[in-house]
DNA sequence: GTCTATAGTTTGATAGAC
DNA sequence: GTCTATCAAACTATAGAC
């Protein structure tokens, strides 16, 4: 038993990574994730020398939960169905974002305005999102716009969250995910 | 001088609206501001009560910068023209939405992870913006597409300010930028 | 490894002199 | 109206028993 026999670290960072989403860096405590996790607030020190180093593992944890998903897509036949499965995968979570918008976006938003390097991290996530639909892209014959269609993609996945959030209307992000599918749709009849 | 001689509340208003922006509302102590109105600390109070109202007077500040470029724009002579001025000034302030991203989207998203009513002050400002929007497809002929539209646009740009910030680099959002004016002149050839 | 108690800061807010 | 001094609460982090 030298090394986690109970579990408690990965607990620590699930329960972060829900009050961090839902309430933002910022204005979750320690002790609220002591209290989510069912750990004392003494013991968070010992997984983790300090909040920020937290912080950095619920990065490192959506960093994981991207990489899952790109994984579970490259199984789909088509780039087509990949994108179109990407923006659905978003669709099937609308309750989650009208309450607190995307994890990833809110997170990358709030970091930014940090001066430590976390932010680093987040951007790191954002960026591996646009380069695997920009891979997709290219897949369906866009070699020349694939950079610029992806930043498309996601920028209007990200904006669709953000209205969706602001406006706490599921609607918006519903709506907008049908226009960028039909835009997929579109591109792919007039392949490159 | 029984009222507001020197103009501090608006000086300290304007520091917290730009300390806000860069540093999110979380991190911005009122000695931040104080400091930099040059206001002491103390005095701060004798204008605002709390916190919190001092933040729901820069969210009523950036209603009015709302309403003054809302009011700009409306002299431009086509929709055509105000539409795209209205991304125009957004890409006037590329290095300010590298640095911190859009004032009010980061505004709104910060204030939605919060339990008080501020959240509602920044959701109206937004409701304000595509509202604006949905009047001059409007008046390109779009009726029936006006509020789809609307969003449309606003989300292409509060999604391009994101990714804008998160990977610090302008060109996103001059990239977007353009995509959405070529996207207002089809919909003026093909109107309503 | 785990937990309690508490130290040390930061920060929102107030008291009260001028 | 203005400003200094300070309180009280919240929170990160540590000390040290078990």
């Amino acid at each position: 038993m030298t090394k986690e026999p109970s579990g408690k670290r990965d607990r620590l960072i699930l329960a972060a990574r829900e009050l961090i989403h839902s309430q933002g860096v910022e204005r979750t405590t320690l002790a609220d994730v002591a209290d989510a996790s069912g750990v004392p607030l003494g013991n968070v020190y010992y997984y983790f020398k300090t909040k920020n180093e937290l912080v950095e593992a619920v990065v490192n944890s959506r960093m994981q939960e991207m990489t899952d998903l790109l994984d579970t897509l490259d199984f789909l036949p088509s780039p087509v169905d990949r994108l179109k499965g990407m923006i659905q995968a978003a669709e099937a979570k609308v309750d989650e974002i009208v309450e607190s918008g995307c994890p990833m976006g809110t997170l990358c938003t709030e970091l930014e305005k940090r001066d430590d390097g976390l932010a680093e991290g987040a951007a790191a996530l954002m960026r591996r999102h646009i380069d695997w639909v920009a891979s997709q892209f290219r897949l369906m014959g866009h070699e020349d716009d694939a950079a610029e269609f992806a930043v498309a993609f996601v920028s209007g996945y990200q904006g669709a969250a953000v209205l969706t959030n602001a406006l706490r209307d599921p609607q918006i992000l519903i709506q907008e995910s049908r226009r960028i599918q039909r835009w997929i749709d579109s591109l792919a009849t007039s392949a490159g």
